[in-house]
DNA sequence: GTCAATGTAACCAAAATAGTTACATCAAGG
DNA sequence: CCTTGATGTAACTATTTTGGTTACATTGAC
């Protein structure tokens, strides 16, 4: 998972089961359901359950079991950025370098690699200054004034 | 190919193999072959071709057929920036939305692609600023000081 | 006309993500 | 103490994307 290519749609499934538990306990409910935020997303509650469980290992929320099981958050909506969420789903980065490795022998082969990486690690910081710029409460937010 | 996740390598492979070809132009060379390049870089002659045509489309790149044939730089290195070649291979976009859509009917469901689609616009937005901050030429250089 | 290269279609392989089924496990509450 | 409704997780399949490969028609300087 760590070696994989893109965060693609986890990023916005997570934000978007975040953001339905997070409105979801403000109506008054303790716990939401892997499947009540699997038929809002419209998926399978194992994805669901997947990816929830990753975010819980991050700290950003947590389960019950038993009877009364459930999904709640183990922080406000504003002390969660889009930054904690993208890290707690341990993307694979943006860009890759090469897949098989090119040639040492050549100038270019075998200085391109570092060059490349240090830009890559620019664009990353980059995007995650842009990600951390926006709390689950700012998407909530925007949420409703859409509906 | 325009609906694709991720540019993954091939922003990689598109600066190498031009970064080559400057480099081998500079040399006193005319034009540069695909198996070169391929040689270089590790891979299939005609990935290179497909890539280089792509780049070509953009006006990075230029080709001569029949003998004597290979390829060129269409512009200096120091007038290419990487946002350049990035924008030349229209990779997909970083972050996905659902791929099926979620429920319309839950507000969640109803708001969260738009909200989404805003924080993503920024993000594309820093990585293309990031991008555009460097030139093939800064990358040559870095790649002869690494040799 | 020869020949070494591009141009491009068609296909195959590999990797990653998403979706599905199945079932063990847990804990509240009767 | 046992029923019940949920989580936890493994195993498998499907889909998508990317990269690699083969094949062959086309080009144009010599």
């Amino acid at each position: 998972m760590e070696s994989g290519v893109s965060a693609n749609s986890r990023l916005t499934i997570a934000a978007h089961a975040l953001t339905w538990i997070g409105l979801y306990q403000r109506r008054g409910h303790e716990v939401a359901t892997s499947e009540q935020i699997a038929t809002s997303v419209n998926t399978n509650p194992v994805v669901i359950r997947r990816l929830l469980a990753e975010l819980r290992k991050a700290g950003l929320a947590d389960s019950r079991r038993g009877a009364g099981a459930g999904w709640m958050l183990a922080r406000e909506l504003a002390a969660i950025t889009l930054l904690d969420v993208y890290q707690a789903i341990e993307p694979g980065p943006v860009f890759a370098l090469h897949r098989a490795t090119p040639d040492h022998e050549c100038v270019v082969g075998h200085g391109i690699g570092p060059a490349m990486t240090a830009v890559y690690d620019g664009v990353e910081a980059a995007l995650r200054g842009e990600l951390a710029k926006t709390t689950l409460e700012d998407v909530l937010r925007d949420v409703l004034k859409a509906a």
